[in-house]
DNA sequence: ACAAAAGTGTTCCTCTTACACCCATGA
DNA sequence: TCATGGGTGTAAGAGGAACACTTTTGT
């Protein structure tokens, strides 16, 4: 009988994406020291251990409402990390001390969460610590925390394409330019405005209000809302006779 | 302090999925009793406990490598179930006792694993007493076995469409038909066969052998190889253009 | 000869692409 | 009045969809 692993303990981390108008960003927060031996400095995902009779969604919406005080996120696993040198040893033994734990090895389940970045939440989270910061400057993050990050920008990435979360991100009421400016900076890369315009409205999936930006120092633009029921599998079949990227 | 979870064990449960020609099949296996509390009959998918130092990638490989014997399989990480009561109190004492181990909890992370499904192959799972069931019609395997089955083949049906995996459950020389049959099978849908072809051809990624078919009481088709050179990054971000199926 | 699947072209039409100017507002 | 981003249309071309008959082999 081989040695099967046993002692293990689960954390999950959270990859929380929130949109500016302008830049994707994702929430970091700094590695809570209480020890002398670690810079108060690094940066981290938020995470936590899972506690008994948690599931894993249960333990991602626990963290993920800690660093931002929102209920009901929007949440996605992404991958598993379980490399077990993911941890080095001096790692563990922190992590044993902060937890109050014993445990030979720290398996990590990642997961992203998509928020409306409002000032209230911008407030709330500089209040717990948290930094927002634009996804392509994040560098430098504990452990494999790079790793699970890009991870979860690729799984976004394939996610938005199969299902509107994208608006996740968005206020209720938004611009279409908004909405350009997300999926821009989600893919890296540029649309044609009149094209996108043009297929947008075409969808049916814009509700347009009569509202219109206020104070902004060039024409105003109109806001928009989700139309929900402009979905439907029908046309996911028809797409899918063109079955295939690489075709 | 809350408790946390520390007496976790983790395994992994591989969806072994095979092409026939005609029909997408799953590798099952009989849970192996050696208990009388258990019907030796009971399907299951093939899984294992994780080990110490074993990532979980080099788990499913063993478990992978254990149901077929072969190397190098295709491999790709799914989802993890980690619903504290998908084992219930009966099922974690055979565990347990199967294993001699000694755990709380058992968390499963699902992997999918393609293969060309060969005679070589058939004889090897026969004699293993595995199964291969067409995936439409497999129905009543233990615990959430059935959910780790769809959840895998969800996420082949979105992973074929990034890249060229379809080719790993056919035959190194293989027909237009065949690659057709596959397609349909994976998403239950019908492709006309012209501009399946046209589309196919002008795309580049089939070469063409000068070899046939044999023995096949009709006109006997031509059989083609993988043109792997045939990929690029470029055609993707025009894809991209157009973004999001949801437009 | 017959059954069974392979292989082949054309037309219609939709959707993608590329592209430049005037408009409304705050400063 | 100026700077800034909002908002609009068209033409050319590519690609998708629909569709029926002949060919080759084994029996």
């Amino acid at each position: 009988m081989v040695n099967v692993q046993t002692n293990s303990a689960i954390s999950v981390d959270c990859v929380i994406f929130g949109f500016d108008g302008v830049n994707l960003k994702a929430l970091l927060v700094r590695r809570r020291a209480s020890d002398p031996l670690y810079d108060d400095n690094e940066l981290k995902l938020p995470g936590a251990m899972i506690r008994e009779n948690e599931t894993l969604p249960e333990a991602a919406s626990r963290v993920s409402e800690g660093a931002t005080g929102l209920k009901d996120l929007y949440l996605k696993q992404t991958s598993i990390f379980s490399d077990p040198s993911r941890v080095d040893e001096a790692e563990l033994k922190w992590i044993c001390r902060y937890h109050g734990i014993n445990t030979d090895r720290v398996v990590t389940v990642g997961y992203y969460a998509l928020v409306k970045l409002d000032q209230g939440l911008l407030r709330h989270t500089l209040r717990m610590g948290g930094l927002w910061v634009n996804v392509d400057e994040i560098h430098g993050l504990i452990m494999d925390h790079m790793d699970i990050l890009s991870d979860a920008l690729t799984v976004l990435q394939k996610d938005i394409l199969w299902s509107p979360i994208a608006f996740q991100m968005l206020p209720k009421k938004f611009t279409v330019r908004q909405l350009q400016n997300l999926l821009e900076a989600v893919f890296g890369i540029e649309i044609d405005n009149r094209n996108f315009r043009k297929k947008l409205f075409s969808s049916g999936i814009l509700l347009e209000t009569d509202e219109m930006e206020k104070h902004v120092s060039h024409k105003p633009a109109r806001l928009y809302m989700l139309n929900k029921s402009a979905f439907g599998k029908k046309e996911l079949t028809k797409k899918l006779h063109f079955v295939a990227s690489w075709l």
